[in-house]
DNA sequence: CTATTATTTCGGTAATGATCGAAATAATAG
DNA sequence: CTATTATTTCGATCATTACCGAAATAATAG
């Protein structure tokens, strides 16, 4: 992973609320949730909301997927995998790791 | 570590500048760099690298220790590592990991 | 003490980010 | 088509961050 890429990532998830936000589509699984959902759960404005996950991905951390009425948002575990290796490449150049 | 801990770890950690430098810290080991030496090497401003030592010392990822006239930034190899716990904590929660 | 080197604080401007209500778009049911 | 539900875009304000030159502080050598 490129280091624009990681900070990108890092810079994203650096948000209380989009960290919280992401937390909540990981633990779900591959399937995610629904945007209606996720703001039921975090009791914050549609549009706040959409501006979060914008972001989110924006960094490729999370995609969206429609199924009728219904988008489902979805965590992309590659880009998180690729983020913990990234940080942990940085870590374990050192003796101590 | 606490969500917001990590949030706000990530978030300085999330800006090209300040994910470069703390990287050149981590690859010089336990005993760290001296500002002198990570101005050198980065090529900005001397307050410029300040403001961003001081970010990364906010979040607990650095902390300086000085030894005569030099200041040696030193990476918190701990903080790192719980954040790299966080982050996988999150990704493994899943059957997927 | 003075000079020198190392690093930070100050002061200001420009850019980016966060927030949210209101209006707009998307999809489907009836 | 109209009504309803789901979600986003617009627009505006407020707060935070990034940046850097210049002045200030810290430490030591001579």
């Amino acid at each position: 992973m490129d280091i624009d890429v990681a900070a990108k990532a890092l810079k994203e998830l650096g948000h209380p609320t989009r960290l919280t936000l992401f937390r909540c589509l990981v633990k779900a699984g591959h399937a995610g949730l629904p945007v209606g959902q996720l703001q039921e759960t975090l009791q914050i404005p549609n549009s706040t909301l959409s501006h979060h996950l914008s972001s989110l991905m924006s960094a490729g951390l999370v995609k969206q997927q429609r199924e009728g009425r219904v988008l489902h948002c979805i965590p992309q575990f590659e880009c998180l995998d690729g983020l913990v290796a990234f940080l942990q490449e940085e870590c374990c150049s050192d003796e101590k790791c």
